[in-house]
DNA sequence: CATGAATGAGAGTTCATTCAT
DNA sequence: GATGAATGAACTCTCATTCAT
C-alpha cells in the first residue's frame, strides 16, 4: 500500500471518527462512514473490512495522539501540585468537549466486545492515568504540598469520579460549574485548595 | 385494553429487560424481543410500536421496582451511619450483578436520545440519591457521627465515584476487592472506618 | 408450517426447478429464483435460505416424481425384452428432453459439494437403474431371449453410455437419429435387435 | 503484440486452466484468475476482456497440446489391437487424472454458450476420437483381429461410456477398478480379451 | 386479540470494469 | 505496458412494518 493510500486510510479514520462520535459505536454502519467519506461503496472495502476495524484504527490514532498531549506541557520546575492542577485542567478540558469525544463508543465498543481483552484501550488508559497520579501524590506527600494515606485508591478515586462525570455529559446535561465543583472537591481531599 | 392485556405487556417488559441487559439499547430489535417473548411478529406490534416505547416501560418499571428497596430496610432507631453503610452496601449489591442491569442500555438510550430531556429517568435517579445521601451527611455531621464541609458535593462526588465504577464494570473487568477497596475509601472521606 | 405454507413450497421448488433446468446449478442466483416466482425478496427466505437448500429440494421431489413413472408402465404378462424395450425408450423420452432436465445442474452441484457425499442423487438413481437392468438382464438370459456373460458390467455399461448421451445432448448437438443408433446398438449387444 | 506479451499470455493461460480445473468454468471470475496469476487488476484486462475469452485460449492451447500426444506413441509396427490398447490405455490415464483435467468446465461453458456453435472443441475432439476408432476398428476386423459389424456406431459408443464415465469420476466416486472393468468390457465387445 | 406470511428498504459484500498515473 | 485505486451494479441477507385471516 502506497504513501496515497496511506493518506486516504488515515482521511477515512478522521471521517469515521466523527461518527463514531456522534452515534456511538453499535449503531455505526459501513454506509455511514461511506456517506461521511463521500466515497464509493466498494471503496471503503479497499481499506476496511468492518466498523470494527475501523473503529480500532480509531481507538489507536487516538491513543497515540493522546500520549504526549499531557506530558509535553509539564515544566521544568512545576511542583506536584502544579502538575496536577494541570492534570485536572487537562481532563477538564477533556471533559468539556465530551460532544466531540469516543467516550461513548468506546463503551459500546469494550461493552460488545468484552471477550476479547487483548489490548483493552480503556483498561491502558486508565491505568496510566493512576500511575501517573499516584506519583503525583506520593511526590506531594513526600514535599508536604499534600495530604493522603492511600496514594493508589485516591488516584483510583479520581479517576473513578471522572468517569463518571464523562457519563454524566453524556446522557444528563451537566453544567460547568458543576464540573469545576467536583473537581475542585477531588483535590480539597488531598488537601489542595484551588483558587480559580 | 383488559386486565389479560396488562398481563401480557408486562410479560414482554420482563422479557424485553432481559433483552437489553444483554444486548444493550441500540442494537436490540423487534425481533430480538419477539424472540425472547416467544411471541408473533404482528402480537408484539399489538403492545408496542418499537424498542423505544419498550424501553421507556422498561426504565419506567424499573423505576417504580427500585424506589422502595432501599428504604423499606431502614430500621427505625438506625443512626445516619447505620443507613449510609446500608445504602453503600445496596450500591455494591447493584454493582456486583452489573451483568443484570440495565446501566449500559440506560447510557446508550440517553446518549441517542438526549433532545428528549423530559422524565430523565438517569437525571432522576441520581438526583434522588444524591438527595438522600446529602440529607444523610447532614444528619450525620449534626450527630458528630461524620466530618463534612460540604455535604452536597460530597454526596454528588460519592454518586460520580459510584457511576464510575459501573462503567468500569461493564468496559473493563474489575475485582469485588477494587470495589470494596473504593467504596470504603469514600466512607473515609466522610471521616467513617469501615470495619468488615 | 400450514398447509398454504406447503403450497407455496411447493409452488416455489416447481418455479426454481425450471431455472434450474435453464441455468444450471452454480450460476442460479437467490435473485433467479425470486424473479421466477416473482414473489418478494424476503419471501423466499422465508421458505429456503439458500440456492443449495433449494436445489436439494428440487432434487428431493425429482426423485420422488420418476420413481413410479416407469414401473407403473410395466404390464403383468411382459417378457423381458419387452421391459428391457419400454426401459430404453423410457431413457430416450428423458434424454430427449433434455432441454428441460436437471443433468447440468446436477452435475454442477455434485461438482460443487463432493464431499457431502451421503445421499448422493446421482449415484443412487445410477446405482437402482444398473440393479434393475442387471436383474432384467439376468432374466432375459436366463429365459433364452438374451445374450449376456457379465450382466451387471453389461448393465453399467448401458448405463454410462446413457450417461455420455446425456452429456452429448447438452453440450453438443446431437440427433434423434444418433440417439436412436446408440441406444439400438446396445440391445443388440446384448443379442436383441429393434425394429421400429 | 510483442515476444514479451505472447509470453505473458502464454502464463495467464496457464494459471488460468487451473483455476478452471478447480472451480469448473462459470463460478469462475476475473478476481480468481487475477489472484492466480499474482497480476495486477488491470493487468489481465490488457490481454483479455472476459473469463470467455481466456477458457477459449486454454481450450484452443489444450487443443493443441493433446493432438499429438496418443499418435506419437504409435509403433511402425503396431497391429490395430496394440493400438486400440494404447488408445484405451490413454483414454485411462486421462480419466484417472480427472481432478486435473477441464471436463467440467468444458461441459459448463458448452452449456452456458450453446449458441455459439462454431468451433465447438467438445464436439472437434469427439469427432476426431470417433473417427479415429472407427478406422482402427476397421483395419482390425479387415486382418481379422476384431468383430464388428457397425465399426462407426462401435466407435461411438465407446465414446460416450467413457464420456459416462467421466462424468461419474466427476461427480460420484468411482475406483480404479470399476472403470478398468468398463474398458475391459468395451474391448471384449470387439471381440477382444484383455489380460492384465 | 393473535398469527405469521409478505413486502421492501437497507446493510453487508464482492466484482467487473475503467482510468489516472 | 502495468498498476491498483475507484466506482457502481448486483447479490446475500435481515428486519421493521403491514395486513389478510
Amino acid at each position: 500500500m502506497g504513501e496515497k493510500s496511506q493518506q486516504k486510510k488515515k482521511y477515512i479514520i478522521e471521517k469515521a471518527r466523527e461518527v463514531f462520535i456522534e452515534k456511538g459505536y453499535r449503531s455505526v454502519t459501513m454506509k455511514d462512514i461511506i456517506d461521511a467519506c463521500d466515497i464509493s461503496r466498494g471503496g471503503l472495502y479497499l481499506y476496511f473490512p468492518s466498523t470494527q476495524e475501523i473503529f480500532l484504527e480509531v481507538l489507536k490514532r487516538e491513543q497515540e495522539m493522546g500520549d504526549d498531549v499531557f506530558t509535553s506541557q509539564v515544566q521544568e520546575d512545576a511542583t506536584p501540585t502544579d502538575i496536577l492542577s494541570l492534570f485536572i485542567a487537562a481532563q477538564k478540558a477533556e471533559l468539556m468537549k465530551s460532544k466531540e469525544n469516543l467516550t461513548m463508543a468506546t463503551y459500546e465498543y469494550y461493552f460488545a466486545h468484552k471477550p476479547e481483552k487483548k489490548d483493552n484501550f480503556l483498561k491502558d488508559q486508565f491505568s496510566a492515568a493512576v500511575g501517573a497520579l499516584t506519583q503525583l501524590i506520593e511526590m506531594g506527600v513526600e514535599e508536604g504540598e499534600m495530604y493522603c494515606e492511600d496514594p493508589v485508591t485516591a488516584a483510583e478515586e479520581i479517576m473513578y469520579t471522572i468517569e463518571g462525570l464523562k457519563i454524566g455529559l453524556l446522557t444528563v446535561e451537566l453544567t460547568e460549574e458543576e464540573i469545576d465543583k467536583q473537581l475542585d472537591y477531588l483535590l480539597q481531599g488531598l488537601g489542595l485548595v484551588q483558587e480559580n
